[in-house]
DNA sequence: CATCAATCTTTACGTTGTCTAGATTGTATA
DNA sequence: TATACAATCTAGACAACGTAAAGATTGATG
């Protein structure tokens, strides 16, 4: 934190702070190890000294994006006790929300930018609790009736699955406004995710719950 | 195709296939213009005749991809007239066979890799010819009953949304082998696919639609 | 205070995307 | 048929990139 001395004191955390500053700036192609190492004010050969290399680095920043998503679904899940319909919609909307406010930081963390030949340990760890967490929450809708009961990792491939392959969509433009101009993004969303429901929401007071009436 | 000549004849489309040759044999970080041109036989200057920059090259390699899945799907959509609970599945299972035949392929094409500033008319004009036969599809499937009826793009969107995260959890590694163990890939899409479906299927004795007695 | 490992800089190399100028060719025009 | 032209490809150059090696600077340890 000293900004001025030889040794930087937490260089490695600045460098991916950096990094997820220049995806959020210049996008994912604007993305360079050098350009990383100015943002953090160090000569393009320091980052070594912390990364064995780009990827190792970009691991390091997938990590954070994990991390993120991660402690905002437990935050969630504790804010919403004994209510699974709601933790289950809000889980969801942790993971979609972190696609819309930070794209690129979103593809690095989620869209195998990481070569998974080489295994990063703190990223391996964070993607198992990311999971586990997803797995735990989908047992408790699967008791709670709100789920077909089968094989609860089946069961999340299946909802991770969907909400990914929801915010790339959206991402991509390939959702044509007849549907965006009708509905929020959450509105969408939840629409979606009642397709795995084995009871459908038509409608609910709850804040953000209202779909609209009628279909 | 004269293969000797200083005019190569149809140096665009050798160009696609060079970069699909070099995306299966080194894999999207491996992919680079120049390798390209080399593998094509001629300069690395020399694709720009032919495309603005490697973005392009790139958009052009991607309308390939879903000029591949979109001629399969018409195939298989024609192969099963009249049963549109196969067709939903084949045409789930052209998709996820593409990615795990071609796995960087398919990425280039379907994971974001192209710019969506620019706009690439063929690959424009391909994405919505394949999400127009995604979402005929869909209706035909709500028609009969199989789909909750509702907005066919919003329904389309869920259904090619968890297609496409399916391929790429499986792809990253984050599917337990607990599950990959006991499932094949197409037991495991039908599976998730019967979460979909108003009337699931349990077993069926079709080909490959078996999916193991019990659970 | 001396030593040492960690950290950062400097310099260098090969590769990449892209630009410019020029060579080669098929094709249309006269 | 000869000539002009536009399309195509080559050759060379440039800045930016990832990475490696060697040296400078620093905090911590004895």
């Amino acid at each position: 934190m000293t900004e001025k001395s030889y040794h930087h004191g937490d260089l490695k955390n600045a460098l991916i702070q950096a990094g997820i500053k220049i995806l959020a700036d210049e996008g994912i192609e604007g993305f360079s190890l050098r350009k990383v190492a100015r943002e953090a004010g160090v000569t393009h050969s320091a980052p070594y000294a912390h990364f064995a290399d780009k990827q190792a680095m970009i691991a390091a920043i997938s990590t954070d994006g994990y991390r993120k998503v991660y402690e905002r679904i437990n935050a969630v899940i504790e804010q919403f006790p004994d209510d699974p319909l709601r933790q289950f919609i809000e889980t969801a909307w942790v993971y979609v929300s972190f696609g819309f406010e930070e794209p690129d930081h979103f593809k690095i963390t989620f869209s195998g930018s990481v070569e998974r030949e080489r295994e990063y340990p703190a990223l391996v760890e964070m993607t198992g609790k990311t999971f586990d967490a997803l797995r735990q929450l989908i047992i408790r809708c699967q008791k709670s009736g709100l789920l077909d009961s089968g094989e609860p990792d089946l069961a999340a491939v299946t909802v991770w699955g969907f909400v990914h392959g929801f915010v790339h969509l959206i991402q991509e433009g390939m959702v044509s406004h007849v549907v965006t101009n009708r509905y929020t993004k959450r509105e969408m969303l939840i629409l979606s995710l009642n397709q795995f429901l084995k009871s459908p929401l038509t409608e609910d007071p709850r804040d953000g719950f209202i779909l609209g009436s009628g279909k």
